[in-house]
RNA sequence: GGCGGGGUAGCUCAGUUGGUUAGAGCAACGGCUUCAUAAGCCGUGUGUCGGCGGUUCAAGUCCGCCCCCCGCUACCA
């Protein structure tokens, strides 16, 4: 026996700024059962987490809702704690980065990166809102894209060229709260020279120990090829965060203090139960003697924060380093992205409201590898595969024995059984290793397969023909007993996925189920409880009311980023378009206005770019010899087959540009969000190529 | 274009260090059973293992080239 691993174990920070939904608990539910596992196992092992409370987009939300950020908070932490528990998710404490032993340990690792001389400060020219009264995050402002022109792209990259920019490059920049125009102010900011900490960040990542393959590698072509950029770690006032002790005015970044809320909540747990913060984050010269491992979950969006802010800032404030950091892929429902307007952007609330939490969990496992990538939540593969496997395999071994055994419990010794439990006992070494590696799908096909041979035991004993004969009562126990046992190590083998199943399973059995050892021997001679329903079938008209109300109720409160398909019914259109590109504020001259030379085009020619991948090349004429090639983004939206010979309008004086693939001497007009939804402007008949538009 | 990940039965995927006629689950079809939540059991697959070439006694598994899909990233309207 070796003696037990001590085991710290975190998830992403929800942010407080709104409610828990299915893609979130991806994530919570794999942590969960890892972290059920490993106390299975009889190891020490601690899930600590908290809200990510900081930010900008808290304050925003604080004051819509017209209560303090202090409240704001306190209520989503309330609704989200409420969440976790409903799908059993069990962790060992749940903090808050708003706290005060957050506030001492950013301080604490903020003194480490001053002493180590990794900070230095830096003008930024940002936007400020004189209205609101706040500087302007880059997800807060809108305006032309100073590239390509594109209209109400955000401020920190053109979601229409992809090129990227600070919001002060902005043309016509617009702030999202007021509406107004908001004017450039410089102010101090402090930075972290990651670069410094370079050779460190390259051994650390790159050792295979620490992150999965892809992820060494995505960070060795992406981040660690090149210089680092110094990190932006502070926001000057108002900042609903920590003002920086020695730099007054200045607040912590939220992803400065978000990681450390790892640390702040641990710390709250330590003074919860009396344990030392030393020996579960101990310092780094200690880490070897304390023996401690520490694993971060989370998910591949925030990778860089985790594989590079924060294994620095670890090694300057000579603290351990993650143990490992294991990145999981996002939820996609029905093969697509998770959608608003299409419903499948679903609430943990309103999952549980539709649908069983335990089928959710089983899901997910069976669909969880130690990779990256994606997983789907196909409705009908959820349907068949929780129907089958748990209520048809795994519940259905432990319906069809214990009325039998009801009168006279388990026999006293266990019977000969053609050595099923045996194997059993041997494929949890397998089980346990999958567990182990994340990889949950392989723990759960080879836990179907036991599922699947006690059935098949069961159907070759026939315990409901020879219980007609009184003579053989005791065939019928023996039938049944390993039935039972059968049953009871598969629910272990289940229970960090399934806690629920394992709880009934204990109850059934008389004997609670704890540690995964209670797999490796058969329990004989106990009474048996009566049957009771464990699990339900799911059906299909569950999840589609599921997806029916979260299509009503939307997601709580966060920007809409309106994913309107138009052509909604009949009467008035929906404001989608509006609040997707709000009207300019800013008039304009008829002078003004007269400068763009709008003409109708003809289109003679047009063809796929083989190499791009948004673009159609046109070629527009003008009327008579006058000709114009154009590039276009609308490829996803219109076959060049069915353009040619229809009329168009053009900006004709644009000044032209050179790209990567020709001249482009113009541009075509279009509406629409872009994608596959880009809309031509179209003529009346009797246009004519030439013809200018007043 | 770069990097990463894929391309195996209708669908979702396993295939460990290359080794006998390539597998599982689900779906489908046929039969049996009816203890069990219309649950269970048995049987049924002529799949070019994306393509081509190579190494080898032997390749889904190694090497090279190519094609396609996904993600990130770059260029770009």
């Amino acid at each position: 026996m070796t003696s037990p691993r001590k085991i710290l174990v975190t998830a992403a920070l929800p942010y407080a700024n709104g409610p828990i939904h299915i893609g979130h608990l991806v994530e919570y539910i794999q942590t969960d059962i890892w972290v059920r596992f490993q106390k299975l196992m009889g190891n020490r092992c601690i899930f600590i987490w908290a809200d990510d409370t900081h930010g900008t987009a808290i304050m925003i939300s604080a004051k819509k809702a017209g209560v303090s950020e202090e409240e704001f908070i306190a209520r989503m932490n309330e609704e989200h704690q409420r969440d976790f528990g409903t799908f059993q998710i069990a962790y060992d404490n749940y903090g808050s980065t708003n706290s005060s032993e957050n506030r001492e340990l950013c301080g604490r690792i903020w003194s480490a990166l001053r002493q180590a001389g990794l900070i230095v400060e830096k003008d930024v020219s940002q936007l400020y809102d004189t209205v609101a009264g706040t500087f302007l995050a880059d997800r807060f402002v809108k305006g032309n894209c100073p590239k390509c022109n594109a209209p109400d792209q955000y401020g920190d990259n053109c979601d229409k060229c992809g090129s990227t920019y600070t919001p002060a490059d902005l043309k016509n920049p617009y702030s999202t709260l007021t509406k107004t125009t908001p004017e450039i102010r410089s102010a101090k900011h402090l930075f972290v020279e990651l670069e410094k900490l370079h050779p460190f960040l390259e051994q650390w990542t790159q050792s295979g120990e620490h992150l999965q393959t892809e992820v060494a590698n995505y960070l060795k072509g992406h981040f660690l090829g090149e210089p680092l950029r110094d990190w932006d770690v502070s926001r000057p006032a108002p900042y609903f965060g920590f003002e920086i002790s020695d730099s007054p005015g200045n607040y912590w970044y939220v992803w400065f203090d978000a990681p450390i809320g790892y640390m702040a909540s641990l710390e709250q747990w330590c003074q919860k139960t009396g344990e030392k913060f030393n020996d579960w984050w101990p310092q780094r010269i200690d880490a070897e003697s304390a023996g401690v491992e520490i694993h971060h979950f989370i998910g591949k969006d925030i990778t860089y924060f985790h594989t590079l802010f924060w294994p620095g800032m670890l090694h300057a404030a000579k603290f351990k380093l993650p143990t490992r950091v294991h990145i999981h892929g996002f939820l996609t429902v029905g093969g697509e992205k998770m959608s608003k307007s299409k419903g499948t952007f679903v609430k943990a609330e309103t999952y549980a409201k539709h649908l069983d939490v335990s089928a959710l969990r089983y899901y997910f496992a069976s669909k969880l590898g130690p990779r990256l990538d994606d997983l789907d939540l196909n409705p009908g593969e959820f349907i068949d595969k929780v129907n089958s496997d748990l209520v048809g395999k795994v519940v259905n071994i432990a319906s069809r024995c214990t009325k039998f055994v009801q009168a006279s419990g388990l026999s006293a010794n266990y019977p000969e059984d053609g050595g099923l439990f045996t194997a059993g006992v041997a494929a949890g070494k397998e089980i346990a290793t999958a567990y182990e590696g994340c990889d949950y799908a392989r723990a759960m096909r080879l836990i179907m397969e036991l599922a699947a041979s006690a059935n098949v035991y069961i159907d070759g004993k026939e315990p409901w023909k020879i219980a007609k004969d009184p003579a053989r009562a005791q065939e019928v126990q023996d039938a049944c007993t390993v039935g039972l046992n059968l049953f009871r190590q598969i629910a272990v083998y289940l229970s960090p996925v399934l806690p629920k199943l394992a709880e009934q399973a204990g109850a059934l059995l008389n004997e609670p189920i704890a540690h995964w050892k209670q797999s490796q021997h058969p329990l004989v001679g106990t009474k048996v409880a009566p049957f009771s329903h464990m699990m339900k079938r799911l059906e299909l008209k569950d999840f589609e009311a599921m997806i029916e109300e979260s299509k009503e109720s939307g997601v709580g409160f966060q920007p809409a980023q309106a994913e309107g398909t138009g052509d909604r019914g009949q009467g008035t259109d929906s404001g989608d378009a509006l609040t997707a590109e709000p009207l300019v504020t800013d008039l304009i001259s008829i002078d003004d206005f007269t400068k763009v030379d709008l003409r109708v085009a003809r289109v003679i020619n047009a063809e796929e770019v083989p190499e791009a991948k948004k673009l159609l090349k046109l070629t527009l004429g003008l009327g008579g010899d006058v000709k114009r090639q154009v590039f276009a983004g609308i490829k996803a939206a219109y076959k060049p087959a069915d353009l040619v010979g229809r009329l168009v309008i053009v900006v004709a004086n644009l000044q032209p540009r050179q790209m990567k693939f020709g001249l482009s001497e113009g541009m075509v007009t279009a509406c629409g969000p872009g994608g596959e939804e880009v809309f031509l402007l179209s003529l009346d008949e009797g246009a004519k190529p030439g013809m200018r538009v007043h």
